[in-house]
DNA sequence: TATGAATGAGACTTCATTCAT
DNA sequence: TATGAATGAAGTCTCATTCAT
């Protein structure tokens, strides 16, 4: 019972406030005073917890690309081709759902990584292994080429979510999934008129 | 004969500067000394010619808007929904190639309107305008809900434009792109394989 | 029994720590935090113990001052002038040896009496009674002006000591103070050549 | 004539009150506004001059150490021993006397030099070359053990200098150089009693 | 005796920008 | 067309310090 009220208090409160602040105006343009007062808090704690903005940013990455993972992990799976292309486009679209801010994030930084120094080799690794797993997920369902079907799948995914986190009110994605799902389910990849 | 000469001269050359680095580092961490810097001249002309730095990531926005605007028209039209498909995903791929560096402002950019006061709007109308082409194009082809059908398409183009923007050197766009047509071009949204 | 475990916790150990940062990075530019940092104590236990950062230093000094002065008064003495002035320097630069590093804060501090309120005063105080006692020291030894020769005497000693102190691993310290003897020892200020 | 005012403006006032404030307060106690405010400028112009606090300083340097050069090399030379120290002690403290703000950074700076990165090695390199000079100016005259004598020497001189910086409007500095002079003209030594 | 949470003041520095030339 | 001198505002971060526990 207290422990709600703990996990609320100072550390907490900041990544909270920050992952909002970066997913809102980007890393770049969002300062620690705005970040503290966003918090409650005064500038200088956010320095007791963190060793800087970028070590801030570094956290906020750590705790959500883990949480992220199991996400995707969990909606793996699947005994059929469609089945599996289902399993993955709905899963994709929760983790974004539940995550928002974080993805705004990272949709944002991904493009300048040298601005973060560390980050940037940690990111691609990740965003690889996301790629290879579809690949693999193709691979087994006789997919004509799965490694190019892997990154058109991976890039109709990424680019539906981010079309939907820009405008998350208003964005059918469960309808845009479905539309997805329908166009790549299939198992014939390179002719699917014949 | 002077023309030339002008044209690569202060205000182009500033121009060019800064989109390339807007593009790397991002709109709020580059900084007008390093533009003019990069530039070869002093930060003082830059506001010769522009005025302030919002100003100039405008004049980018306008000039590069207005050719991609242009070279995805150009791509337009195609007798069969298969053609239109190909042209449409082909061009905006092409559109992409052409201007790699405005591309990658826009990426950055899209997800932080309220940092640029008055290219949130114009960047949105932008967006919704390619949507609702991408719509008409797949309405006259008989699509069962051309407006997710959009929606899809323009988030595949997109974010395989993204990854492939993210990593120019080796992505293999067209291939991919071959793929993302294949999916795509059959008319039959919902039954691809019948 | 318990004193000794008493004497190397909390407070000793702030103490020496600190006078080892001061020594070598200066007052200023030495903070709280790496004091208790090296004393392996939070830097709010540095509050229990002393006022602050200044008092800290004020309690540094009166501690090394007494000790120092006692060492230099065990040094005094002797029957002939040669013997005296022998006395006073091998007893000057046995008190430095001792404590290297108060003297080290010492010559830093000497400077910029403003910055540490109450202790200009006593420095000079404490400077003018080492003055004096050298000057004593000669006039009883038949020396024509004793007041300038204990100045120059001051002075050669003063300046020695800091360029051991700044190099002590390889200043020959008793070969100079041979030296300083020798030239210093004769009783014949204005014709040590007759 | 336009000159002299062209000199006096910005950079050299900055300079010049750096080096006052340093003098007075030490490089770590000082701060870049108060640089600013004794300049009649504002903090930011600090750095249109210089990269920083530090490089300020290494400014203040290298400018410094040039003229003090300089200044101890015309006073070298002279027939005999006797005239050489004659004229190498009246040398040295000409030089402070010309520069006494300088040599109070210097003196205060010499103990700590990590604080200062570059600066270090440099000054290190600088009071190596003068007491070798020194050592070279008694060796041609018959001394016993020139090196040791010329650490005497060189320890005797910088310390009165640096009693006389300490207080320059009542040291007798004249007076105890005159002493020291005749405490280390003459050549013999090892024997100035036989 | 000892500490972690917390902070106001101020450190150095960079920012976008203006203006006289 | 072009720049160097100059600056107010704001940036990130460190400081010495307090207080409840």
């Amino acid at each position: 019972m207290a422990e709600t009220r703990v996990q609320d208090s100072g550390r907490q409160r900041i990544l909270q406030s920050a992952i909002e602040l970066f997913a809102r105006q980007g890393y770049s343009a969002t300062s620690v005073r705005q970040i503290a007062k966003a918090a409650g808090v005064s500038p200088s704690l956010l320095y007791n917890y963190f060793d800087g903005k970028e070590t801030l940013l570094g956290a906020i990455f750590l705790e959500s690309v883990a949480q992220v993972q199991a996400s995707l992990e969990a909606a793996a799976g699947g005994a059929g081709r469609p089945e599996r292309v289902e399993h993955l486009v709905r899963g994709a679209f929760t983790a974004v759902r539940e995550r928002l801010p974080f993805w705004r994030v990272l949709y944002r930084l991904r493009g300048e990584p040298e601005v973060i120094a560390g980050l940037g080799e940690h990111l691609r690794v990740w965003t690889d292994s996301v790629r290879d797993s579809i690949e693999a997920l193709l691979q087994d369902s006789g997919s004509a080429n799965p490694r190019l079907e892997a990154l058109a799948l991976f890039g109709a995914i990424d680019g539906v979510a981010q079309h939907f986190a820009l405008d998350p009110e208003s964005y059918p994605l469960d309808e845009v999934a479905d539309a997805l799902v329908r166009r790549f389910a299939p198992a014939g990849a390179g002719a699917p008129t014949s």
